[in-house]
DNA sequence: GGAATTGTTTTGAGTTACTCAAAACAAAAT
DNA sequence: ATTTTGTTTTGAGTAACTCAAAACAATTCC
C-alpha cells in the first residue's frame, strides 16, 4: 500500500478505525475526504473549542506540510456544512467545536478564557424568543455566560 | 470667549445644553471633559450602535484633526468607566451604544447587519442562569438573536 | 490668574486574525 | 486510466485593532 488510507474502509487499528469515522462524517456533508480534513477533524475532537490556530499547531504535528490556509479553509467548507460550529466570543479569535445540531450554550472565563458548553438556561428553548423580535424573523439565539471558573476563584481568592 | 466652552455651565442654545449633559456624564464618571470625548459621545446619541470606525467618521465632521486612535482610545475609556457598552457581534467590528446598566440583549439582522435592542426574553433575569454554571461564578448573560430583519425578509420575497 | 500635575491625544509603527487569488495538486467520477 | 471537480499550497493583502513616545490640554494647587 503507497497512498494513505483515507477510504474509510474496515479499520485496522483504532487510528483505522477512527479515521473511518471521521472520513464517513465528511463524506457525507457532501465534502471530499482529505487528509488536511481528517487531520482537522482529528484535533478537533481532541480539543473541543480551539482556535484555528491550535488547530495548525496539532495538525502540522501528525500531518507537516499543512498550511495555515488550508486550516481556515477546511474549518470554512466543515462550517459551511454543518459539521462543525464557529463561535466567536467577544475578544477572543473564532472558536470551533464538534457539537452542533443541538442548541447549547457557552461559558466563558473572564481570566484564563477557558470555555466549556452549558445546556439551555431552562428546560425547553427559552432564550428563542425576545420580548419583541421587532418584526425580524428570528432564527437563532446565542448565549454567552461570563464568569470565573472555579480555578480562576481559587487563585484570586488568595492571601 | 476664545476657547470652546467645554465646561458644562448653563446652556446658552440646544448644543450647548446638550454638551453640558455630557459634559456632566463624562466628569462623574471621574473622566477629563475634552473634545474628542464629547464629540464621539454627541455622535454615539445619534448612532446607537456604532462602529469605531462609523463614530470616528461622525467626529471629524464637527473636529477635524480627530485621529482614529483617539476613538478608539476614548471608547476604551468610556467601556472602561462604565459610561458606554461595547458589544462584539460574530463577524462585526466592535459596536458601541450608550444604552448602559440595564440587562438588554441584542437582535442582529443576518442581511444587512443591523442592530437592535431588545429587552430580557422572559420578564425576570432568565438566561442568567444557565442549567449547570460548571463552577463559574456567573457575572453575566449576553444573548445574541440572529435573524432577518422586516426589510430583508421583504427583499428575499420578492418574484 | 498662573504654574504644576496628571491625564489625553497625536503621530507613527506594529500585530492579530483573517481573506483573496492563482497555480499546483489530489479525490472522485467516468 | 483519464477526466472532472474540488482542495491545498503559495504568496499577497486587509480590517480592526494595539502599543509607545512625544506633544498637548484639562484640572489641581498655590
Amino acid at each position: 500500500m503507497t497512498t494513505p488510507n483515507l477510504s474509510g474502509g474496515a479499520g485496522l487499528h483504532p487510528a483505522a478505525a477512527d479515521a473511518g469515522l471521521l472520513a464517513g462524517g465528511i463524506r457525507s456533508a457532501g465534502l471530499k475526504v482529505t487528509a488536511p480534513r481528517l487531520a482537522v477533524l482529528r484535533a478537533l475532537t481532541d480539543r473541543p473549542h480551539a482556535t484555528a490556530d491550535a488547530l495548525f499547531g496539532a495538525v502540522r504535528a501528525d500531518l507537516p506540510g499543512t498550511s495555515l490556509q488550508a486550516v481556515y479553509g477546511v474549518l470554512a467548507s466543515f462550517t459551511t456544512a454543518g459539521l462543525v460550529r464557529k463561535i466567536e466570543p467577544a475578544g477572543s479569535p473564532a472558536l470551533f467545536e464538534r457539537r452542533v445540531g443541538d442548541n447549547h450554550h457557552h461559558i466563558v472565563c473572564t481570566g484564563c478564557g477557558v470555555v466549556h458548553d452549558v445546556d439551555c438556561a431552562v428546560g425547553h428553548a427559552p432564550c428563542l424568543t425576545p420580548a419583541d423580535a421587532l418584526g425580524f424573523d428570528v432564527r437563532a439565539a446565542e448565549v454567552i455566560y461570563w464568569g470565573l471558573c472555579a480555578q480562576c476563584q481559587a487563585e484570586t481568592a488568595l492571601p
